[in-house]
DNA sequence: GTGGCTTTCGTGACATTGTCACTGAAGAGC
DNA sequence: GCTCTTCAGTGACAATGTCACGAAAGCCAC
């Protein structure tokens, strides 16, 4: 498989040198994941850090009794730090990362990541940077599980989803999985925006009619 | 003020040749934090890295509505790593670092930070590893938060919060603060407790009287 | 077509948790 | 003792989660 120059495509890794960037190409090993893959999980803990060419990572945590939540998605151009987490974590968690589209990754070697972070201050602070923004995603997470109301974060999520179109093609059941409530509850939530004219729906999708109510809603909280 | 060798105190600083740690103890600073104090919050940036000598410090999170959530605690030995995260934080975040007990800390310069961080890899793993720690803190958080039942977690946090003993010192609005939840939900569960014979209560107090059974309630989650 | 089949959605009854508006009780300081 | 503040208890209600269904929409074989 031949790659366009992955090296160009991070933060952490355009501005290095050529000669270190000839390095890395030469190390690196590019993997490739169908849409709906599972990238990394409980069962399959990657041994190295993982940066995201291509393509998007849906990263949830599952419950023991079958719930989900969303806790972030990793865009191209990000790194993956969960897996890194993951090899020293010894107790047993459950996130898990999904192939939301088909994904293109690079995978460098623990050998090499370390000589690297040792050796280029560009590329710490990239992998810096990602954890940090990791540890604020969660922040927000929390803050809105613990917090937030059911309706709001529904709307706001929905916005997020729809970005610029206005039609989201979601379950109600994924829905409930972005948020870590249940159907029932989204079905709920969505009926009332429904007889409030905020949106339409029919099986399996989602019509945002009225997006500055949405937003106005999503504000609110 | 004149401390024994805080380079003995962190698995980052420890191994490292006498060379550098000489230079560490130049360049750190050492501060004091008195009991209640808060050591950063949002209006109270530091710009670098901190590491617990002494004491102990609570990180919660606060939310509009004047509700809290404890996420994690900092013991001594480790780094704290959400100041850091702060400082690329560009959208606001509520999260607040509470001395929990006297405290004593270390404050590296960024300028050292980075330069130990490229020169010594017991010290670069030492910050990934805190890092990861915390990520995986955070994911406990989450989980119990949007999948957990408020007994089961209160059982846990007595227990957590008690130790050795069998007694904690703590008021209803405290533990709703260390779970993200009310006072009356704490009052209304702890007097289920009472009434299970599980705790004895008075005011400020809490006596774990059946550290079995809320063992195994605790666990049940 | 049309008769299954699976997935998706709707709904009512109920349990748990959160909110609000109070009241009363316990301890601190005088 | 008395006053004041902090802490805890309670009932009514709202929001969210759980359970047990059944109905409807699309898919596919025939």
């Amino acid at each position: 498989m031949r790659q366009p120059d992955w090296t160009d495509r991070f933060n952490g890794t355009r501005r290095l040198p050529d000669r270190v960037r000839d390095r890395l190409r030469k190390a690196a090993r590019m993997v490739r994941f169908p849409k709906g893959a599972q990238v990394f999980g409980p069962d399959n803990v990657p041994e190295s850090l993982l940066f995201l060419y291509d393509g998007r990572i849906r990263v949830s945590q599952r419950s023991g009794t079958g719930r989900e939540i969303v806790l972030y998605r990793v865009e191209a151009g990000d790194s993956c730090v969960l897996t890194t987490a993951c090899m020293l974590a010894e107790e047993a968690y459950n996130a898990q990362g999904i192939a939301e589209t088909d994904v293109t990754a690079v995978v460098l070697p623990k050998a090499e990541f370390d000589r690297l972070a040792a050796e280029e201050d560009a590329f710490r602070g990239f992998v810096f940077e990602a954890y940090s923004r990791r540890l604020i995603d969660l922040l927000r997470v929390v803050d809105d599980v613990a917090f937030g109301r059911i309706d709001v974060r529904l709307a706001e999520r929905l916005l997020a989803l729809a970005g610029e179109a206005t039609d989201v093609q979601v379950t109600h059941q994924q829905l409930a999985d972005e948020l870590g409530t249940a159907r029932e509850v989204i079905s709920r939530v969505l009926n009332d925006f429904q007889k409030r004219e905020l949106i339409t729906q029919s099986r399996g999708r989602v019509t945002l009619a009225d997006k500055a109510a949405l937003q106005a809603l999503a504000q609110s909280g």
